[in-house]
DNA sequence: ACAGTATTCAATTGTTCAATTGATTACAAT
DNA sequence: ATTGTAATCAATTGAACAATTGAATACTGT
């Protein structure tokens, strides 16, 4: 291998080097999001933020788009997300430490982990499964399992009465690191939910070809029966 | 996801952020090898190649042992290599300078990319077609393709005798971005043979399972018929 | 045109990194 | 024990980087 296409490898490693850069990435594997939402999602100062951005477009790890005032950031294509799962999937092979921390307090008793998609869906459209999707109604928006309600996890006790006692509830965020999901299920047990949390998040649903969708919650606000079922 | 695991991942991006380290993981994915012979590899010094290989070490990404004096290197396991063919992948559709600098000067009229290994194989087997290892005896030691003949690219002049005229010629070498296989394509072309290339490396390999075997030549330097043919 | 806002740019700081050099360790062979 | 060799360590240098600050740009709404 040539010096210069080694050059051109480590400009990808360069622009993951930094854990900051890595959480962007992150969130941007959730959906689009204008800089200052990121910003104060990641806990950056807004001017951090932006230069930081401009570094993974350098190296073409994302892209923008201007709406208006704000500057749009996205994932550059379908080829960041499958290498972001693939960059997760070294990390917890390699890195005792990550596996380890992913399971210390990122893990609750009965975890669906590496569940089949496919049957899963199948008990969502019977309604035997309520599926929540605990992440901001901005990433909800974005891409969500098919049939599951937007519940962001700050609304999620205010609407603790739209939720069924005799369906099981599958809560899930934005992937394996993600601390939503767990807390979720854990006050959902306090209350006498039988729930379970899904460790999957977008970077794994794209890595294992899952069918997703997008667009607003169904039920918005209301105050109506949200389990989904076949017509 | 938290700051600490996103500090986890960007532990992995660090150590692929420096050009030599990159390179050093592609030679390491042809096998395993002492400290010296990845320094004289890469054109780094002694201290310099040990100093980035420990960096490497410590980001859990090459395991090493020890031989006497010298101490081996070797990728931490085969999420390791199917890692690097990701990396390769995601550079290839997003950086348009690696594309371009691979088609620039790495490619040969009628390369073999993306070929169907099972068919090549039985190819091989039929004795339509030789299959050339043009890279140093140790790297095809490691693992090569099964039916291969170990032809060194500094050797491939003087063996020009052993190799059919009739029959088709392949040459492969380190992968997509190395060099000898298509100095030794032009070669045998400007000598008559009816040569190709084959793009695919031992990284490709691994990510499309291909089967491989190790050893050494079965022909080591005899003036024999080299051709296999099934028994 | 004007004010207001989202983002980016530019200059600065302290920190981290890569390569070099020379010394040191660990081991094998004799 | 002594010698030689492979690799690593330690200390140094100059370069690259991350975060902060304040100024500049680009655009919207009025």
């Amino acid at each position: 291998m040539d010096h210069a296409i080694a050059a051109q490898f480590a400009r990808l490693g360069k622009a993951l080097s930094s854990p900051q850069r890595v959480l962007l990435l992150d969130f941007l594997a959730q959906g689009e999001r204008p800089v200052e939402a990121l910003a104060t999602v990641s806990g950056m100062s807004l001017a951090n933020a932006s230069q930081h951005l401009r570094v993974l477009l350098a190296a073409h790890l994302v892209a923008n788009r201007k709406q208006g005032l704000q500057v749009h950031y996205r994932l550059a294509g379908s080829a960041v997300l499958s290498f972001l799962a693939s960059l997760q999937g070294l990390a917890e092979s390699q890195l005792a430490e990550v596996a380890q921390a992913a399971h210390a307090h990122l893990a609750v008793v009965g975890d669906l982990d590496g569940v089949d998609h496919r049957e899963l869906q199948r008990r969502v459209e019977a309604g035997e499964v309520v599926l929540l999707d605990v992440r901001p109604a901005e990433e909800y928006a974005a891409s969500h399992l098919p049939g599951a309600l937007s519940m962001p996890a700050d609304k999620l006790r205010r609407r603790l009465t739209d939720l069924p006692r005799n369906a099981e509830i599958v809560a899930y965020c934005r992937g394996p690191y993600c601390a939503l999901a767990v807390a979720a299920v854990e006050e959902l047990r306090r209350r006498g939910f039988q729930a379970r949390r899904l460790a999957d998040g977008p970077v794994q649903w794209a890595q294992r070809r899952v069918r997703t969708e997008s667009g607003p919650s169904p039920v918005p606000t209301n105050r109506r029966q949200p389990s989904p079922r076949k017509p």
